[in-house]
DNA sequence: ATGAAAGCGCTAACAA
DNA sequence: TTGTTAGCGCTTTCAT
């Protein structure tokens, strides 16, 4: 019964038109949906092909039509459980239209961004969903110009370069700094997280607005990645070199969850003397103790949507631009 | 400067013969590093392909070669941040060897476990790497069979079927039992897991072997999904079936945590009243409160070899077998 | 050291 | 409704 593998012989097309008693033509009309064909050979080609459990060679289809099924997904870091949400949304909707992911780590590096999406243009995707871009502007087009169709998440782009899903990060920062200030608390820090971060600068930006809007303004600002040892150390950093602080806000939960560490390490009550605000809604916000506070995004929404678009500018040529997402404050115990 | 994208005409090998003035066929030795050509040529022929921009035409090639330089990777759920660890790993060891992944997500199913290797079969991977298949036998081999290489993880399989990287559940669920023991818990219940998972299975038979070599035997046995609310739910109905159960081993880390949940809404203090072994060690483990004791399996690692094992296999006829990964006991507040 | 021819499996374009 | 021809880009085989 069992035999080595790949012994048996490739069916091919033609072994199916043989088998059917018509020509390849006919196998493939039929086989493809492309009508013109009498029920009856259908029928007879399609039982042929299930017979011999024959299998499109996919590699003589794309050198004809010049297309994979398959689009490039980049991710700055897998192993930030903000991701594997994107990723699991866009794996079901890329599924669904009969559509393959090939996944690429990132490992936040701007070179290693670089080199990937250049890998994935050797792969011949038919289009890539790039997550975070850091590259700057010139050398992130110039990269994905060859691209067939792209699509970025949290990153803003001119239509003809790429598609876009991003987040509302002002909104959000807003959000959380009103809901602080509602608090009564007076004495905010930033931790910013990776300086080349985009959605970074505009936390900023919104931070800072909602501060001046209330007549504050931020008592301290640290970059860091956006880890949680770089929420740490960033928060430990704040922590010794202003004394009266009396709330964060972080780029994301990984940074606020590494705050939460810091504040333990100094002694530091969450929320009593420190309130803690967080952003993504990553599974883990509300399993900590205390439950973190933080502004919701919705991740896999963002992954069905981005590979929706790019399906769609795979398609035609009438490019949509994209999709904004606001987040949701999401009130927890460390506010 | 902006041209509309596929302007640009595909550069083919032709395109750089012509260019270097040489046949195509010395293009293609040159550029596989085939040997024979004069130094000179070489040169010529590489900067012409630079200065093209030549890239290889991956369905071309892999018309010819039936290589696709694409590794399958299934994961039954890729928002259990037991598997993006894995992934990370396989992830540099394939794209070290110039291989990508191509992933897919089962969603804890078996039905779509089948339709996703087939799939995968459908793109001519070269090879295929499963992660805690939940087929039966029958139907994983007869799925398994038509490819190319495949390599399991943490399932068993005859070394004609698939290389394997396994994990000594048995081994990591005695070290948890004597754990509990040592710390004075005789009343210790079994949070299993799925029914149909194999490893599962490995774990009840290490910790029913165990509780019986100290003379006990297990308070309660609850199956469930391998999630926090599956945990949630079965904590919940062994505490209310057994009034004086003072310990909790856990099929993976996720069903601890819900199993933390469970007590903490009952009441139950953590570790006084009742401990808590987790299975995994997933990076939010050490941020809980109280932090999870739990028995750390190298997950990088795991992935890393999974994709070295299955190269190996992709290469040679001589199937190497596979390798079983110890898990450790990592005592955290829980117990 | 280099080249010509042929073919991998499929489908678009053009017959019949 | 069905078939024939040709060619996608590359590399293996067999010359030169």
């Amino acid at each position: 019964m069992r035999r080595p593998k790949n012994t048996e012989p490739k069916i091919t097309i033609a072994d199916v038109a043989r088998a059917a008693g018509v020509s390849p033509m006919t196998v493939s009309r039929v086989l493809n949906d492309r009508g013109g064909a009498s029920a009856e050979t259908s029928e007879r080609i399609v039982a042929a092909a299930n017979e011999l459990n024959y299998r499109p060679n996919p590699f003589a289809r794309g050198l004809r039509s010049d297309r994979s099924k398959t689009i490039g997904l980049l991710v700055p870091d897998i192993t930030n459980p903000f991701f594997p949400e994107v990723i699991r949304g866009a794996e079901d909707a890329a599924s669904a239209a009969g559509y393959n992911l090939l996944l690429s780590n990132v490992v936040e590096s701007s070179k290693r961004e670089e080199e990937l999406i250049e890998a994935l243009l050797l792969h011949r995707v038919d289009g890539i969903i790039v997550c975070s871009a850091r590259l700057p502007d010139a050398a992130l087009h110039k990269a994905l110009e060859p691209h067939r169709a792209v699509v970025l998440i949290n990153r803003e782009a001119p239509n003809d370069v790429a598609g876009t899903i991003t987040t509302d990060y002002e909104a959000g920062a807003s959000l959380a700094i009103d809901h602080l200030v509602q608090r009564g608390r007076r004495k905010i820090g930033i931790i910013a997280g990776p300086r080349s971060s985009f959605g970074g600068k505009s936390r900023l930006v919104g931070f800072r607005a909602t501060l001046a809007a209330h007549g504050l303004k931020a008592q301290g600002i640290v970059y860091c990645d956006p880890t949680v040892t770089g929420g740490q150390s960033a928060a430990t950093q704040l922590l010794a070199e202003t004394s009266d602080i009396d709330a964060l806000v972080c780029y994301n939960d990984l940074n606020a969850i590494g705050a939460m560490k810091a504040c333990r390490a100094a002694g530091i009550a969450i929320p009593e003397q420190i309130a803690l605000v967080g952003f993504d809604d990553i599974p883990i916000a509300e399993l900590l103790s205390p439950t973190l506070t933080t502004l919701r995004v919705q991740k896999r929404e963002m992954g069905e949507e981005a590979v929706r678009l790019l399906l769609s500018r795979i398609a035609t040529k009438n490019h949509q631009h994209g999709i904004v997402i606001v987040p949701e404050l999401i009130v927890r115990e460390t506010s």
